[in-house]
DNA sequence: GTCTATATCAAGATAGAC
DNA sequence: GTCTATCTTGATATAGAC
C-alpha cells in the first residue's frame, strides 16, 4: 500500500505549500472564531507572523476564503457521496450526511453559504461535485434535487441561527422533509418506495 | 371614518415617536445598502444628526436592529395572513408571499434570518403570528410546517446568495416542493388535492 | 434633543528594508 | 519570507456641555 491514491482535493489545489499551511490556519481559526473572528491580523498571529507577511502568499482576505471554501466544498463532495453509496435510502443518508458536516463544522458552513459565492475564484468544478450526489439522490431530476438541497440548507440554516423555537422536534421535521420529497411521483418519477429494503 | 382600526403593530410598538423615526429612517438605510451599511453614525448622517444623539432614543445598535426585526416580522404575518384567506390552495399562496416578501426585501430579510434572534428585544407575540398562518397552511402539524418553512427559507436563502447555478428553473424548484409538502398524507393528513379548485 | 470631543478598538492593505 | 512602520477607514459607545 505505499501508493496510495490521490484525491482529488488535494491534487487540484493551485497553492504553493507554505499557503496551504495559512490556508489550514485559516480554517482552525475560522471553525473556532466564526467567519467575525477570521482576520488577517489575528490569523497571523496564530502562525506567529506579523500580518504582511500573509500577503505575500495570498493576494488578499477574499484569495484566503475562497481556498477555505473550495477545500470544504470537496470535503462535502466527499460525504456526500459516501453517504450514496450506501444504497439504501440515499435521500435520507444524504440529508444526514449534510446535517452532520453543517453541525461538525457551522462557522465553515456560514462562510460557504452566507453570502454570494465568488466562482472565479474556487478551484473549478468543485461546486458541481456535490450537486451530482444530491442529483443522483433525488432521482436525476435537478428541479427537484434544488428543492431538496433548499429544505436541507434552510434546516442546518434555522438550527444553526436558533430560529426555532426551543421544543421544536428537529429530527420530526427532518422526517417530514425527507418524506415529502422521497413520496412525490406525480410528474413520472419513480422513487415513492415508501421504505428501504430491510 | 374618523376612527381607522389600530393595527397590532402599531399599538404593540414600544416606541416614542422619534425613536420610531429613527428606526423608519435605518430600515431605509438597511434595505438599500445591507446590513453591513447600517451603522450608527450612517444612520445619523442621513437623518441629519450626529451619531451620539441616537443613543438617546434608543439604548444601543441591538436595540435598533431588534426594532427593525419586530416590524418587519409583523409586516409578514400580514402577508402571510393575506395569502392564507384567499383558501384555494394556500400553501402555494402562502409560498408566493414568502418569496415576494423576501426579494422585496433582501436586506431586510437577511437581517432577520443571518444570525441568531434577540427573542427577548422582540415585541412580544410577533415571531409567532407568521409562524401561525405557515402551521395552518401546511395542515397543522408543527413539523411538517418546520419543513415547509425550512424549503421555502432555504430556497430564497440560496436565491438571495446566488448559491444555484445561473441557468436554474427556480419556478420549477419551487413547484417541486410545494407539491412535495402538499402530497404527503401517509400519517393521516387530508392535503393531497392535486389542484386547487379552478 | 443635540452637540463636541474623545476613548477604544479593529479592520484591510501597502511600501520598502532586510 | 518576514519585518517595521504606516495609511486609511471604519465601527460602537460615553462624558459632559448647551
Amino acid at each position: 500500500m505505499g501508493c496510495a491514491p490521490l484525491m482529488a482535493s488535494s491534487v487540484s489545489s493551485p497553492l504553493k505549500p507554505r499557503a496551504r499551511e495559512i490556508v489550514a490556519a485559516a480554517r482552525i481559526l475560522l471553525e473556532q472564531e466564526g467567519p467575525e473572528g477570521l482576520s488577517m491580523r489575528r490569523l497571523a498571529e496564530r502562525l506567529g507572523v506579523r500580518a504582511p507577511s500573509l500577503y505575500k502568499h495570498l493576494a488578499d482576505k477574499g484569495a484566503l476564503e475562497a481556498a477555505i471554501i473550495s477545500e470544504a466544498l470537496a470535503e462535502q463532495a466527499d460525504a456526500f457521496e459516501a453517504a450514496l453509496s450506501g444504497a439504501a435510502d440515499p435521500l435520507a443518508q444524504i440529508g444526514a450526511a449534510y446535517r452532520a458536516f453543517a453541525l461538525a463544522h457551522p462557522h465553515l458552513y456560514r462562510l460557504i453559504n452566507e453570502r454570494p459565492i465568488a466562482r472565479e475564484q474556487l478551484v473549478p468544478g468543485v461546486e458541481d461535485r456535490a450537486a451530482r450526489a444530491l442529483v443522483q439522490a433525488v432521482g436525476g431530476d435537478p428541479d427537484r434535487a434544488r428543492a431538496a438541497w433548499a429544505f436541507a440548507h434552510g434546516m442546518v440554516n434555522l438550527e444553526l441561527n436558533s430560529r426555532f423555537p426551543p421544543g421544536a422536534d428537529l429530527a420530526a421535521a427532518w422526517r417530514q422533509g425527507i418524506d415529502a420529497f422521497r413520496l412525490v411521483d406525480l410528474r413520472g418519477r419513480q422513487h415513492a418506495r415508501r421504505e428501504p429494503p430491510a
